[in-house]
DNA sequence: CGCGTTCTTGACTGCTTTCAAAGATGGTGG
DNA sequence: CCACCATCTTTGAAAGCAGTCAAGAACGCG
């Protein structure tokens, strides 16, 4: 069940914070009550809000905990690029550096509730949490040039359906070929590169060859086989385990 | 005078990595020492060696002293996708983690020389400038998206031009309008997400308009302001300054 | 039930690729 | 010094993928 558009807290969502980062470095009980209590002060973004100005001094860092956003560029004539996706359990400016300012801008989704990190310097595991969440990030971002360089429309929504279940799944929030997919087609039209025209058409053609399903929200993955072998995706393995 | 694939140090061609690293961060002088030492340890890749394998893991940091290397992936059926450009002064595989592996594979583009980073922990001001460094990267990281995702062939190639011409004037590498490009037709089209065919009809097309020169590896961006309009391109601002 | 947003669809245009082959270019060895 | 070779650049014609413009259908929300 998923409660995707409403600032309640589904079941799944609880934790999502320390769950993840627990899953790229083993926390300790302490690490994990730290994060926990960062989790409990919430602060709530509206669908559509600019929660980080490119180009403005950087807040304090933040994590996701329910709802998506996205990091985006729009150019002078109004052309937009969605950089990439934040999901809950992501970080968001991580790295501060004196006078840092932020290289994009982030934006709300839907509805999205986010929570600041513990200030206080973390411990070794927990650096090494967040240095891993930080190499995932990065190869997000090398994943997506090479999505925007080297495939063809059909090929990149396969790829970033896959890319993302995956990133969803990892935090608890997909089943085993479904997931909630609460954006427009024209926001995935500017996430891939395409029109939102293209973006219908493609995915019409993949539902008809029985690729996938979406409706609502929701997308079904029904041929995740044909969907790998389509666009060598390969899994994320931020660290040698 | 540039000296584009020999393995002679050129005058500006001195000291890159303690400049670059100088003009991120205020460094005192232990820190110029230490780095101008660091450089005195060179290390030689010949053309098109690969300098760091993707999936593998990473060595210790390095930065480029002289020479080109790029970020790549290549897919399946061969095809490859530059991801960024390694040029003088840059850092490679910064941020290190317990068991960390190469997200990507690092190539050398013609001949290049490297060395080791200090291994010491650094000073505040080197540790800034090596994180305005990776801010620099990163940014230039999201410039690449937009690039592929919504700039068409001409503006891609006006785009990039203007970002390395930035990049090497900041190490001092090129002059008011013109800079050296060791690069083929054909990896500008990996990188930009092109057929090679259509890098080399869209840069005459630029040529006959009168935006640019290219012959032997050397660029000439003969109208800048015309360049700058039809890319909104801003100069990168890794700090507020 | 009505309105705005999102999704679909059609026809047409056009940028980019593909395939092929002919010129340059630069380095090497005779 | 020149012939020769590999690599890189240039060119042409044809095909294809994706964009544009426009309008109608469906959906979700109040």
């Amino acid at each position: 069940m998923h409660t995707v558009g409403t600032f309640q807290i589904a079941a799944a969502e609880m934790d999502v914070l320390s769950t993840r980062l627990a899953r790229l470095s083993p926390l300790d009980q302490a690490d994990i009550k730290l994060l926990q209590h960062a989790e409990a002060g919430r602060r709530f973004s509206p669908a559509r809000r600019e929660m980080v100005h490119e180009g403005e001094p950087m807040g304090e860092p933040e994590a996701m905990l329910s709802g998506w956003a996205c990091r985006q560029r729009i150019l002078e004539d109004g052309r937009r690029q969605i950089l990439a996706f934040l999901l809950p359990g992501d970080l968001i400016g991580l790295c501060r550096r004196t006078g840092a300012v932020a290289a994009t801008t982030v934006m709300s989704v839907n509805d999205v509730q986010t929570c600041s990190l513990p200030s206080a310097r973390p411990s070794e595991a927990l650096a090494e949490a967040f240095a891993r969440s930080a190499a995932l990030e990065e190869h997000y971002l090398y994943a997506q040039i090479t999505r925007l360089g080297r495939l063809d429309a059909r090929e990149r929504l396969a790829d970033w359906l896959l890319e993302t279940h995956e990133r969803l799944d990892f935090v608890g929030l997909a089943s085993r070929d479904r997931f909630p997919l609460p954006i427009t087609q024209e926001m995935l039209a500017d996430a891939l590169g395409l029109t939102s025209v293209h973006v219908n058409r493609t995915l019409q053609g993949m539902r008809r060859d029985g690729l996938l399903t979406i409706r609502s929200g929701l997308v079904v993955l029904t041929n995740r086989v044909r969907l790998e072998q389509m666009t060598d995706h390969k899994p994320a393995r931020p660290y040698s385990a």
